[in-house]
DNA sequence: CCGCCTCGAGGTCA
DNA sequence: CTCGAGGCGG
């Protein structure tokens, strides 16, 4: 008789069972059930669940034949920025980034890395609470990613529910691929269903993972193999990567077999040459090798630059070189006016991509290369991405090759052009009267990092402008309904949208809102650090040049460029305007940064090597700290540098804990109370 | 820069 | 139904 209880006996044996399989199947590679039986057993499973809601779960194994298709991917944010790696191509700036390390580290020792390939794949988070994966993201900008959370759970290595001795919550992150047998085997069933077939298993992998429907992704040879962790609360964790990387494992995760512990940074390099040897055996894709300082208490004191760490490189495998002819050259003008040359590539496959343009930089560039029309060339995808002409074949020349004429006006408004005395582009001079620096500008301020307008891509900027209905940022937010659906391919919905966009772009964050702009120089981590100082617009807008040279990174030439850009009426009318008629608003510096370390109260003595006193307090106080002149009962920590005097005294009497300036400088670049935790009790061993 | 997915526009056809 | 734009990821 199928009474409840037995019914709910049987589902829970059914996913003990599928589970158990998998993991045998999937993460270990040892199988011991036919596969005809393992269906059988997920069929059964899929029937019960169907028949019987109650006994659903969001971690059965049952969700691994994809479910109800999404009507878009929402976002997330991730609780600790997804990071990208430095790049080396030699065994030279592998050295360079090693003496790097000790130097920072104030010491010449040898240090033990963590050595893996770096999979040709894409990056995901997963949360898992309770030991429940919980969420499922793509890395997106770093910052914000999109939820894939029913996809993810399709793919089979991936654990729904952890085992072992798991936190309650923990970040993983992975890297999804596609194995070289899967991706052939999915693209001859294509050819035999007259479909479509894939260029290569990275981009197969990515876009098996961008479908609403998972009941597609279910069907696509997706692996995972988890690399790190993020985000972890309530547990100890090892203090060696690579011992992290084998508590993952025991979690249940996929780690790539390749992963190993050196001793120093010679034996990574002769890693790299042994995992290129092994290459072509390989069962999946990669693009290099990964070296990490295996100890994170040295992780944490090395600390993150703008948006990598710095106590990890990825070693490259040299780019795959091609040859080809160039057609023609173009001048494209870009946002500062900047005009860049562009190749016309005879189009050619470049390691599964078929390569047809690329960027010529400067008229240096050109001249180095020796560059003519209809030369014959050696391309190569440089660092992952970017089409590069390396040299010209000399032998290939035919006597009919034309010479690259830079123009002496620019291509789009005739204004002259000109060479600043020390640098190698050539600028439209043309600047507000030059339509295509007014473009640029404004799908720089509509773009993803900047304030993120949804829908309005480079045609459609190119169309508002000719069409005269915008001619600068501020004008986007006048546009109505009628306005935008008078134009070429836009109805009313892409309308809509498209205002929708506009209104949610409205609330930003100070950081985007400077970015934006398009001052010269002043990328991402520029704007970010410009509004982490000072907080609000005003006082960057009022700055002076020296002002603006006491933040980290910014020099003289950045400075001039922003103290240049707010002196001009035309920028300061933008900006009143974009405030005060277009309504833009953001939060009074970054809330989120500004509470991480609210409540705790620091005390800095002594004198600092890389910044003032002054500087030390101003960053801690962007993150919500309070920097006190004395030290008293009420000081979390002191914040010692050289020739401490009373202070430190008082402070040791007092037992308040005691950081160093670079136990100070890490709190800064990874401002949490965990970190601060951390660091307190790592100096408290170290007295 | 390129490949992939998705969506909306606008055509065709019923 | 087809086409092209837009968004995304590396």
């Amino acid at each position: 008789m199928d009474t409840p209880e037995t019914i709910k006996e049987r589902v829970a044996d059914l996913r003990k069972q599928i589970n158990r399989h998998n993991h045998l199947y999937y993460v270990l590679d040892s199988p011991i059930l036919p596969d005809a039986e393992y269906d059988r057993l997920m069929q059964e499973l899929v029937m019960l669940e169907s028949q019987y809601p109650e006994y659903r779960s969001a971690t059965s194994p049952s969700q691994r034949v994809g479910g109800e298709a999404l009507a878009g991917f929402e976002q997330v944010t991730h609780r600790l920025p997804m990071l990208s790696l430095d790049n080396a191509f030699s065994p030279e700036e592998v050295r360079r980034f090693s003496k790097r390390l000790n130097d920072r580290l104030n010491n010449q020792e040898e240090r033990v890395f963590c050595c893996e390939p770096k999979l040709d794949g894409l990056a995901v988070s997963l949360v898992y609470e309770g030991g429940k994966l919980v969420q499922a993201a793509t890395r997106g900008d770093g910052e914000i990613g999109e939820l894939i959370t029913q996809n993810v759970k399709t793919i089979r290595n991936v654990p729904l529910e952890l085992v072992g001795d798991f936190p309650s919550l923990v970040e993983v992150r992975g890297e999804v691929f596609m194995t070289l047998e899967g991706f052939k085997k999915l693209n001859e069933e294509a050819l035999r269903n007259n479909e479509k077939v894939f260029a290569n298993p990275r981009n197969a992998a990515a876009g098996s993972l961008r479908q609403l429907d998972s009941k597609i992704t279910a069907k696509r040879p997706l692996s995972m193999y988890a690399y790190a962790m993020g985000y972890v609360e309530n547990t100890t964790l090892a203090e060696s990567h690579f011992e992290r990387l084998m508590q993952l494992k025991e979690w249940g995760f996929a780690i790539c077999d390749e992963v190993e512990q050196k001793p120093n940074i010679e034996s990574c390099l002769a890693y790299f040459e042994s995992i290129s040897q092994k290459r072509s055996q390989l069962a999946y894709d990669i693009d290099g090798v990964v070296y990490k300082i295996d100890s994170i208490a040295l992780q944490r004191t090395l600390g993150f630059v703008a948006k990598a760490p710095r106590w990890a490189i990825a070693h490259k495998f040299p780019a795959v070189e091609e040859m080809t002819k160039v057609l023609d050259v173009e001048f494209q003008v870009g946002r500062t006016g900047a005009i860049t040359p562009v190749a016309r590539l005879e189009p050619v496959p470049v390691a599964g991509v078929t390569v047809s343009n690329a960027t010529l930089h400067n008229q240096d560039e050109i001249a180095r290369l020796k560059l003519k029309i209809g030369d014959t060339v050696v391309i190569r995808r440089a660092g992952d991405v970017i089409p590069q002409v390396v040299r010209v074949i000399d032998d290939y020349r035919q006597g009919d090759e034309r010479p690259i004429l830079f123009p002496s006006e620019c291509p789009v408004c005739s204004s002259p052009v000109q060479r600043i005395e020390g640098e190698a582009v050539i600028r439209c001079t043309g600047n507000y009267f030059c339509r295509a620096q007014r473009v640029e500008g404004i799908k720089h301020f509509a773009s993803r990092k900047a304030l993120d307008i949804d829908g309005l891509g480079d045609k459609l900027v190119e169309q508002l402008v000719s069409e005269e209905l915008i001619e600068s940022p501020a004008d986007l937010y006048s546009l109505s309904l009628s306005d935008i659906s008078q134009l070429e391919r836009m109805g009313e919905k892409s309308a809509q949208n498209l205002l929708n966009a506009l209104e949610k772009s409205r609330k930003t964050s100070l950081a985007k809102f400077i970015y934006a702009l398009g001052i010269r120089e002043v990328g991402e981590a520029t704007a970010r650090s410009l509004a982490q100082y000072f907080g609000d617009l005003n006082p960057v807008m009022s700055a002076s040049s020296e002002d603006l040279q006491r933040i980290n990174d910014i020099g003289p030439i950045v400075a001039q460029h922003i103290e240049t850009y707010f002196a001009d009426c035309r920028n300061k009318a933008l900006v009143e305007r974009l405030i005060d008629q277009c309504g833009l608003t953001w939060e009074k510096v970054s809330i989120e940064n500004a509470q991480r370390l609210a409540g705790l109260t620091f005390v800095i003595t002594g004198t600092l090597e890389t910044l003032s006193r002054d500087e030390m307090k101003a960053q801690l106080m962007a993150l919500g700290a309070k920097v006190a002149g004395s030290v008293s009962k009420q000081t979390d920590a002191l914040i010692a540098g050289k020739k401490a005097g009373s202070k430190l005294t008082k402070a040791q009497s007092l037992a308040i804990p005691i950081l160093q300036e670079t136990d100070a400088r890490s709190l800064i670049s990874e401002p949490s109370e965990q970190n601060f935790k951390r660091l307190i009790e790592d100096s408290s061993k170290g007295i």
